[in-house]
DNA sequence: CTGAAAGCGCTTACAG
DNA sequence: CTGAAAGCGCTTACAG
């Protein structure tokens, strides 16, 4: 069924090497024995086998970025991001779910080793430190959004304490004094960085944390549902919450609502991230944007430069964030 | 750097094919030779070359998925089926997001015909129909939750037509009679054969079907958004919307809010698919759903078929849609 | 402008 | 149980 080149070198009459410039360098191809060719490739219907190719080359032009939960729309920004530079530069992108089981991440790592893609690019840091560390000074690899604490390893994130930060200090112009912050898991350092953010805003406008004030949850929908859960049990309502995602934070506004609090008139919910849903979930979402594409244009260029073997100027690039305030925020009564 | 099969085989003083032997068939192997390869194999931190191994063997063991919008959750639903499957049958699952537009589907295609996948599910149909249709002569290709009006191309969706006679015929139990169905693109088959339900089932009701109670809109939010808008803007607005899809149904929602209806009060709508927004989404959206997982896992299943070489029992599995009566949707005043 | 030939890094039928 | 050797389908430095 499938043509091999030598099939289409024998119709046309010439050798394999000449097929393969045709393809290549077809400027060094004599017209005339061009046009037999791509007859000849035209006729048997010709394509060629990329993994010989890729073999020959040891160089595959496809980009390997793992995603730590496809589900998570947030990715899917960052992921065009990337496609965007790749595509303009003839890498061919190719996504890889971790289905959020950082084992899974372990799996793709494989596809990297075993050379079936000439970089990684990880939206998940939530392998081993060491591994990550050992794995970039082997193979051109680029973090985006998570990150470790390294200066080897090439970064692109956003200044997440910063970020939670200017959430706080948003909430407290507005007035509000009891501020609970949702946490994602602390295995990461973006959530750490967050809740450092969180805990430094607090300490900036003289506000005490106490026990309750941080709990920690899953990076999803039902995480901060439960999490909002286990704090209205308490019987002590804050006056706002500080949630280190959207998803988080849609999970606390349905707890709020479902116990009897309305937001933003009793209480004021601020999320992170900016997700498509952000704007279309009712009340709309006040939020910490992360620049999604921009976080993936500027990962897909580092690779890039990694790709040429050109020093990367920075190491850790940080993009800017960006309040957005929308309808889940609102002044203390 | 890396390795190669060459320089374990000196090391550990056996041959390359021992090697090979160890990695795959190890019972051939003597244990004593086994464990002198293995060491040397630590030792050089050595990883296979899989293109070599894909190459020799023409298999990759790698499934090519084509997504035509990596944003829309509904597909990573389906995704984490078919994904599910292939682990379990050792095939690597990559994704190819084709960014909605119908071209980079064909550019995908590449990747099948170079021999750079086993197979293809496509997650859309909207590339020309004769093509899919000879691609899925000459490869393993199943197309799931999109389909073609083909008895050669392996397909696993629902009964869509079905799907939305059940919208219509609840909503028709409910009181209402005027309802007005936001369709998709009418270029997919799967938005034909929706509108088609939408009509019979007003046909079965004996409910008239007036212009302007069909409006075609993007598969999106801001799609049936915009479409909602223009039928509130004729001054009559239905007793019901019947969407094409739940992001669609989300743009209508707020449509009519913020033109001052109020969704159920005022007006019922109905989704599609069942996506996981639509329960995190106030008020939560009634939606015929869609089985996402069930129709991943059954489209490998007749992937792994395909490879096989078995025969399908069936070329056109069709899975059972549910409606779910959530928020949304309230009997005629 | 074109071809012969080596080689990318594996696997496997064959022989022993 | 193990090895020598052919071969998967390309690309490319070299020679002409």
């Amino acid at each position: 069924m499938a043509a091999k080149m030598k099939e289409v070198a024998k119709l046309a009459n010439v050798s394999t090497a000449t097929v393969s410039r045709v393809f290549h360098e077809p400027e060094r191809v004599r017209q005339e024995t061009r046009e037999k060719v791509l007859a000849a490739v035209a006729q048997l219907n010709y394509q060629p086998n990329a993994l010989a190719r890729h073999l020959r080359r040891l160089k595959t032009n496809i980009i390997l970025v793992v995603v730590p939960d496809i589900t998570n729309t947030f990715f899917s920004g960052v992921l065009r991001g990337i496609e965007e530079i790749a595509t303009k530069n003839a890498y061919r992108v190719i996504v890889g779910d971790a289905e959020s089981d950082p084992e899974n991440e372990y799996d793709y790592v494989n596809l990297l080793r075993q050379k079936q893609a000439d970089g990684m690019i990880l939206l998940s840091a939530r392998m081993d430190q060491g591994m990550i560390e050992q794995l970039a000074e082997e193979y051109p690899v680029v973090l985006a959004c998570d990150y470790v604490k390294s200066s080897t390893v090439p970064i692109v994130s956003i200044d997440n304490e910063l970020g939670a930060k200017q959430a706080v200090r948003y909430l407290v112009e507005l007035g509000h004094k009891h501020i609970v912050h949702i946490a994602g898991p602390l295995h990461t350092v973006l959530s750490q960085d967050r809740k450092r953010g969180f805990l430094k805003g607090m300490e900036e406008a003289s506000l005490s944390v106490n026990d309750g004030d941080v709990v920690i949850g899953h990076f999803s929908y039902e995480g901060g549902r439960d999490a909002a859960m286990s704090v209205i049990q308490t019987g002590k309502v804050p006056d706002a919450f500080f949630c280190a995602s959207d998803e988080m934070a849609f999970g606390v506004i349905n707890a709020l609502h479902a116990s009897g609090y309305v937001v933003p008139r009793d209480v004021s919910v601020i999320g992170f991230d900016n997700i498509p849903f952000a704007s279309i979930f009712q009340p709309q979402l006040t939020t910490i944007a992360q620049p999604m594409r921009q976080i993936g244009v500027k990962a897909m260029e580092m690779m890039l430069a990694l790709l040429e073997g050109e020093a990367l100027s920075l190491r850790h690039e940080v993009l800017q964030e960006e309040l957005l305030v929308r309808e889940t925020t609102k002044p203390n009564a």
